[in-house]
DNA sequence: TAGTATATGAGAACGATTATCAGTTGCAAG
DNA sequence: CTTGCAACTGATAATCGTTCTCATATACTA
């Protein structure tokens, strides 16, 4: 597998670091998830990755998400739709927000919702480690005036 | 198929009133799930629905469990772990905290959290149809004193 | 009680994901 | 630079929850 340079990426890097083995399809892999702002699935990526470098399988893109979450470089999300899509880690937390006419996935984050969510799960008696949370709705027609 | 009228519920009530075919496998898991003020999944209804009465197949409870779904009887949820998880819609709106040690699943209510999130998504342009939220946590340890 | 539309049981089909395994490759040591 | 081997890959089978198919059975109406 030649070497491309010019697919190095933040990704890679982060590889290199924890001692992974960097092969050529990983690499592009790394590539690809490094400059997606969105909420890809593996179908997605796999178009993505081949485009880039034909000589990847889908098997490879299934097996490379579940390794970079393992290693805390991906996030999975599932939206429904019945697959998982991913964004990078360092995207920080934050939640969605999903148009249930287009499927356009919004980001959004709020300090008042996450010390609120805390605060019931205390009232519980639970701390809270993972919250899952999406709103799903509909475009506001304007106002009329 | 007998009829055995133990088996009349609530559910069954509400598939008669919108008239539904009234079938003896359709009020056994009409009866169980009247029964159930948990979030059962598919195996389990047909564990307790054969219990009641044996000659209920798998199948029958996944379509039925769809079409109460389709009628407004059931709300499916996902708590992950990949099997679709129900209850019954009259238990109204509600949020669920999950314990990630005992997989216990409990009920939360919070009218500021709803007013809340209505109105991040207001501010975001949307009107929030459906909300999806689960707290994922462990139980605190007392605090020392 | 008979007729018909609908429901059921058993198992095949499905779609996303994971596992298997023979062949390939990154990488480090010589 | 070669070599050696652990780790990776591609192709495809297996898995798992769920839906579909179709021949048979049943509830409800008249
Ligand atoms: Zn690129
Ligand atoms: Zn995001
Ligand atoms: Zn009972
Ligand atoms: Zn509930």
């Amino acid at each position: 597998m030649k070497t491309d340079d010019s697919l190095d990426s933040p990704i890679a890097a982060i590889c290199r670091e924890k001692g992974m083995k960097l092969t050529g399809q990983r690499r592009t892999i790394a590539h690809v998830l490094s400059e997606s702002d969105d909420h890809p699935d593996v179908e997605e990526l796999y178009r993505r990755a081949t485009a880039v470098d034909p000589r990847i399988s889908i098997a490879t893109v299934y097996r490379t998400v579940r390794l970079f979450e393992e290693q805390g470089i991906l996030r999975r999300r599932d939206f429904g739709g019945g697959r998982a899509r991913y964004e990078t880690t360092d995207h920080g937390d934050h939640f969605h927000l999903i148009d249930v006419d287009s499927g356009t996935v919004m980001e959004f984050d709020d300090e008042e919702l996450k010390a609120l969510l805390a605060g019931i799960g205390a009232r519980m008696g639970y701390e809270v480690a993972t919250t899952r949370l999406e709103l799903y709705g509909r475009r506001k027609k304007k106002k009329g005036r």
